[in-house]
DNA sequence: TGAAAAACGGAGGCACCCTCCGTATAGTAA
DNA sequence: TTACTATACGGAGGGTGCCTCCGTTTTTCA
């Protein structure tokens, strides 16, 4: 039963906090989960009251950044149907997987927070419509020989994790999941 | 090379680092890995700057406590020799972890700073004792009828780390693990 | 166009971090 | 025992981050 007398959002609210989501992706990625939420404040070009009245807690301000990336990789994720090279386009989709495990590397307490039943639920259609779309890139892959047969989207999803979490973090993490990522996909070619 | 000629450790010295140790075990475990230093040193009646003398950094504290309760383990468990029930020797063993592990629970970011591949080396030695310790006590039980054979002091170790970090953390976590670890026990009944 | 709802910003009070150095004390040699 | 000195202690202080509160500004809507 929500209100239709309502006043429309104020437009100035939602572009700051479209900001302030942007500046937490940055800031938190870099920082780890202990960042200065002033920082993310500043580099928003915000009041750090601003941020606050938006996201009450880190938590509200993680959850955030979190949707926001899943609703990222379901576009990327659904903008491979259109490459012709299906193992140039699950490299950019599972790259695109290893930004956002940076952005949340060391915050893995936090996600444990957010990982509630309920909110897993609540991104269950995400993930399917991830799995979707990987299991058309990869039908196509198998039916014009460019990969090989046999693999499913939950082993991309498990693997690329699997690599992501086991290298310790620290200077190089990047580079060190880039090349055992490649060398992986190297591997699913037919 | 270490130099001989030199004066023994301060009397005062020994026993503050001591008290640290034992406040941090007592002050991490219920405040979570960024509970308050100063806290810490409060509790264990020392100033501020003595805790940073003997501890430079967080980790280094956080080293001491888990290296302090490895051996507590490694003691409890060759104290299970002299007990002649070794169900509930190894409910005793067991439980022991489990507070262990409540220490650490949501350092485990802190915990993989510590756990490379040096410092595991480091305390293989513990973790032999430990076995070597288990085992004695399951031999003696299968022989005595009192536990069902087939089953290794890995078992034990990968279980209970098992179910403590399935659980989510917060208030009731214990009760949780604890109700689960005596059904698990009662399973290893013969 | 003007009133009121909505949102903004940042000062302020508090907690914590870590360093630095004057003071206290345990160990040792005479 | 005493006196010397290496060693260790304590906590003030300067800096940063957290979060709240409220006077000011901006946006919406009639």
């Amino acid at each position: 039963m929500s209100d239709p007398q309502k006043r429309k959002p104020r437009s100035d609210a939602l572009k700051n906090r479209e900001r302030l989501i942007e500046a937490a992706k940055d800031v938190l990625g870099k920082g780890g989960p202990n960042a200065s939420l002033e920082a993310v404040a500043k580099q928003a070009g915000v009041g750090i009251g601003t941020l606050y009245r938006h996201f009450p807690t880190r938590e509200a301000l993680f959850n955030a950044v979190f949707s926001r990336d899943l609703t990222d990789l379901v576009e990327i994720a659904e903008s491979l149907d259109a490459d012709d090279d299906t193992v140039e386009a699950l490299r950019r989709w599972l790259r695109s997987n290893v930004s956002m495990v940076e952005t949340k590397r060391g915050m893995l307490g936090a996600l444990s927070v957010i990982m509630t039943e309920d909110s897993r639920k609540a991104y269950d259609a995400e993930f399917a419509l991830i799995r979707a779309a990987l299991d058309r890139v990869i039908a196509r892959g198998v039916a014009a020989g460019q990969l090989r047969p046999g693999f499913s989207p939950d082993d991309l999803m498990q693997t690329i994790y699997a690599i992501c979490y086991a290298r310790q973090p620290g200077p190089g993490w990047r580079e060190n999941v880039l090349r055992l990522l490649d060398i992986f996909i190297d591997g699913l070619r037919a």
